[in-house]
DNA sequence: CGCGAAATATGCGAAATTGCGCAGATCTGC
DNA sequence: GCAGATCTGCGCAATTTCGCATATTTCGCG
């Protein structure tokens, strides 16, 4: 049997690519990857990668092996989540992974009430677009506005949330609706319903900033570039932007609270999914 | 995540109950499973074990991890598998088990055959009563009197040997058939079919030696004790021994052969299973 | 009640592991 | 074609880890 602690650099190291990618996610040098592939290599006698400079490769045995071993990197991160399932009483570190705006607008406002109701907890707030892995224990909850199809996940709708267009005050009032200039999403964005619902409100007129960061689309409009298409969450927090109704058919969005099967019972996660609740309904 | 070593050493300490039989298993000075241990207390926060003098015992905490980590041995014994099983070409190292006798009086006398025949393949014999765990890799092939019932493991017979009384020359000629004395096993081999065979020739006759060892047995009939069960790859192989027959019908056993599903194909492992099922027709 | 076997705890020196710095190699962008 | 960035490989020093020896505790047994 192999030292676990190699086969657990390199399933790693298969994941990631590179030694140095596998180096950052594991937290140590890449010369340390190195060795214990190569020490996994003369325990088992079989050569497991190509290393060639710019790109390390899997051979088929490593890639055999990777997949062997892939169980392993599960039930290890299994015994972390129930390490963590067994912790006593309220108190412990949650890491929430969160939409960025929706991190910053709205959950991070309202964290002072948690920890006035629960001092023993440590909240872990990430704002991120890529989706974190529960099962890989990136984060202990996550918020997404897409009901995910992953298994061992439970899923709950805690809210949701409306969009309006918003333009300055002043714009709205000096420009004819027929000339109005409107900021919208980039192409990795072009499939979100909130840029399709905005493509229709557009029609022929003119997209003139396309990004595909949220507070660029707001400092655009805040600035009087033209219309944006924002949550109310954000928008109804600008002081300088107003509302624009249109006739089209409101759209809203559905947020999704997710939470690893092995953690939904621990006291501290399920006082945070409370708070999570809480904050949908208060913005 | 905890550290996987840890968790190996921890795995171990649970199945064996205490540090010293777990050092033993591990092949570590007790103290490192100690340590081991302490360091995944540190990093999960809790407390697996109870540690009085003596005794080790799980806490409810600690069966719980363990039981969650238990796969990851599983795992981690696979990818021993897949590595033996990648190995090109006939070489390698293979691990017999086998009853001490059969070991000892029929394998190990015609192992020069299998290795002038593939001098690549290094063998590691391993005689021992209690069976060893092929899930676990404490063998890779193993012959049994038993046909057994576990999972993923290919059985196959190879063969059956009998069984005879043997009796010095002189005792034989000497000695009227009602006044035959007898050696057997203790209470330990009491359900053997050998036994109970045994036990229905002697009748209201007396059994002068009990002992777990069949080496002790025959010692005792060369030394003129009595009547001995014998399976006759060892008592032909006594010159100072003959058979004596009886009227009652004579019992076989049968041998199996055993190798575990991820190992069947292996080149090296394919060929000594070739090699001992002519061990068995030579025997 | 004393003794021996066996298990756990502790302290210390040796050995292995790790991180760092630097060199060599390859790919990308201009 | 060239400069910059990124990745791998290697040697050295600092840290960590491990095994051994010793002490302590507990259980079984006469």
């Amino acid at each position: 049997m192999p030292d676990w602690e190699d086969l657990r650099h390199f399933v790693v190291l298969a994941r990631e690519g590179t030694l140095s990618a596998a180096a950052r996610a594991l937290g140590v040098d890449h010369a340390t990857v190195a060795r214990r592939v190569a020490a996994l290599e003369a325990s088992t006698g079989l050569k497991l990668v190509d290393r060639r400079a710019r790109t390390t490769t899997l051979t088929d045995d490593g890639r055999r092996i990777a997949a062997v071993a892939a169980p392993m990197e599960e039930a290890a991160f299994a015994v972390g989540r129930a390490a963590q399932a067994a912790q006593p009483g309220v108190d412990g570190e949650v890491t929430i992974s969160a939409p960025p705006t929706f991190a910053s607008a709205v959950i991070a406002p309202q964290l002072i009430r948690l920890r006035q109701r629960h001092p023993g907890i440590r909240i872990k707030l990430i704002g991120e677009k890529r989706r974190a892995s529960l099962n890989r224990r990136e984060a202990d909850l996550a918020l997404r506005l897409l009901r995910p199809v992953e298994t061992a996940l439970i899923v709950r709708k805690i809210g949701s949330f409306g969009f309006s267009l918003y333009g300055t005050a002043a714009y709205l009032k000096e420009t004819p609706p027929h000339a109005f200039a409107f900021i919208g999403y980039d192409a990795t964005m072009a499939d979100s319903p909130q840029e399709i619902w905005l493509r229709a409100i557009v029609g022929t007129r003119e997209v003139v900033l396309r990004t595909n960061d949220l507070e660029t689309q707001i400092a655009a409009a805040r600035a009087g570039l033209g219309l944006a298409a924002l949550p109310h969450y954000l928008g109804d927090g600008e002081p300088q932007l107003r509302r624009h109704a249109v006739a089209h058919k409101p759209i809203s969005r559905d947020v999704w609270l997710l939470v690893h099967r092995d953690l939904r019972l621990v006291p501290a996660v399920r006082a945070v999914m409370t708070f999570l609740g809480e904050c949908m309904k208060a913005g």
